[in-house]
DNA sequence: ACCAAATCGTCACACGGTTGTCACCTGATT
DNA sequence: AATCAGGTGACAACCGTGTGACGATTTGGT
């Protein structure tokens, strides 16, 4: 999130080079709208933005309960703003002083993620892509729009999201999605399957089949 | 409690911006002597300290049982000495390195204050859109006008709407606005917020069935 | 103490969505 | 070519929920 197109690109550059998962945004605005809808780990911040400056963008972050807890790291260009910046009023976790290496950059990420990743919580929601599973509002939604499902689908795709990338077998599905020891066809799971294709549409893309074995969720 | 100067101010300015009561003490004895008397309810301790160390304070306030129980979080320069500030010997309950961020030190107080402070006090108003549920009053207001609504109903939408989102099932709500273990027939629930759909009128929109899971408050 | 009204838990019924199964088809594997 | 695993369409049974009604209990007023 940066005024110059080449400084993003630069961070994206390097941070993704790390490992990381990157999403960019032009302005304000938009960095507002991703940072609620997709609640990042970290946020790198550019004080310097077309329309809303970073400041704003500090302050409106912290308001909002979806992310407020969500640290970031502010980039700015005059030392003389670092204390409003690490004060109380806008409460950003880190800074860096334009111009600024990329080491430094990723050394400072490293330092923020491992000191808020101590802090554990059972995973609420599961994020593939477009792709959200809130389990204690039971709702499902691709690029933000919910997706109808009944419950056995809706327990069905929690459970195969939850074990990603490892294949469930039919029978291990029966247990796990319709409990007791079902006296049920494992036929039934590619009925299931099936419907849950249709009603997830393009995010089926995340269900693979693996022949002669069961079906695997893939990021 | 800190041995520069500035740095305590730091802390000091910051936790008594965010509300807390505030003492310190320039060095060891006095943190004793403070500590003792008052029995904070929770200690910021530097391990760099005039005379006496942080780590012999630490152990001091640990084995005396005015002050064992009080949390204590450590600040401290090198990371090699993490293991020994958490360990048994010590026995702090969190950790800053140096340099750190106030908003990371305000964290951590949180964190610890909420885990030892187990009261929360919940909200007095609960209010969506129109609809205005007011507690202490024991009234719901659709549009400023009341709605008569008996105990049982009053209980049900309260609890849903202090879950709002989160779906409910038939058996939470019997457990947590029936109490005890209901000897009560799950489709009871049913009836009841048949009768509270029909006294709220347009405000129903707020409440959800989940088919096959239970209810959910919607904002 | 008595009666009337309100509240509460349960039941039976109806309706529509959901579910499990089957038969058939397609594409892969041998 | 034969076989097998999984996809697909259709369908009947079932299940979950909304709804109206009823008796038991509680509440409140006289």
């Amino acid at each position: 999130m940066d005024d110059e197109p080449e400084a993003v690109e630069l961070v994206e550059f390097n941070l993704k080079q790390a490992g990381y998962a990157v999403t960019t945004a032009a302005d304000g605005a938009e960095a507002l709208k991703k940072a609620r809808s997709q609640t990042p780990d970290l946020i790198v911040l550019d004080v310097m933005l077309p329309e809303m400056d970073g400041f704003e963008i500090c302050k409106t972050l912290r308001l909002d309960a979806a992310t407020a807890k969500v640290p970031i790291i502010m980039l700015t260009a005059k030392a003389a703003e670092i204390d409003r910046v690490l004060g109380l009023e806008l409460g950003a976790d880190d800074y860096l002083t334009k111009p600024f290496s990329p080491r430094e950059l990723l050394l400072r990420v490293k330092k923020i993620l491992s000191r808020f990743q101590t802090e554990e919580k059972p995973k609420e929601q599961l994020r593939f892509g477009d792709l959200l599973i809130d389990l204690p509002r039971h709702i499902v939604t691709w690029k933000n729009k919910p997706i109808e499902m009944t419950a056995t689908e809706f327990k069905l795709i929690t459970v195969l999201a939850q074990r990603a990338g490892r294949v469930q077998s039919r029978d291990q599905l029966l247990r796990d999605v319709w409990e007791y020891d079902s006296v049920i066809d494992t036929r039934t799971v590619d009925t299931h399957m099936r419907r849950l294709r249709e009603k997830i549409g393009a995010a089926s893309k995340h269900l693979d089949t693996v022949r002669g074995v069961g079906y695997r969720f893939v990021e």
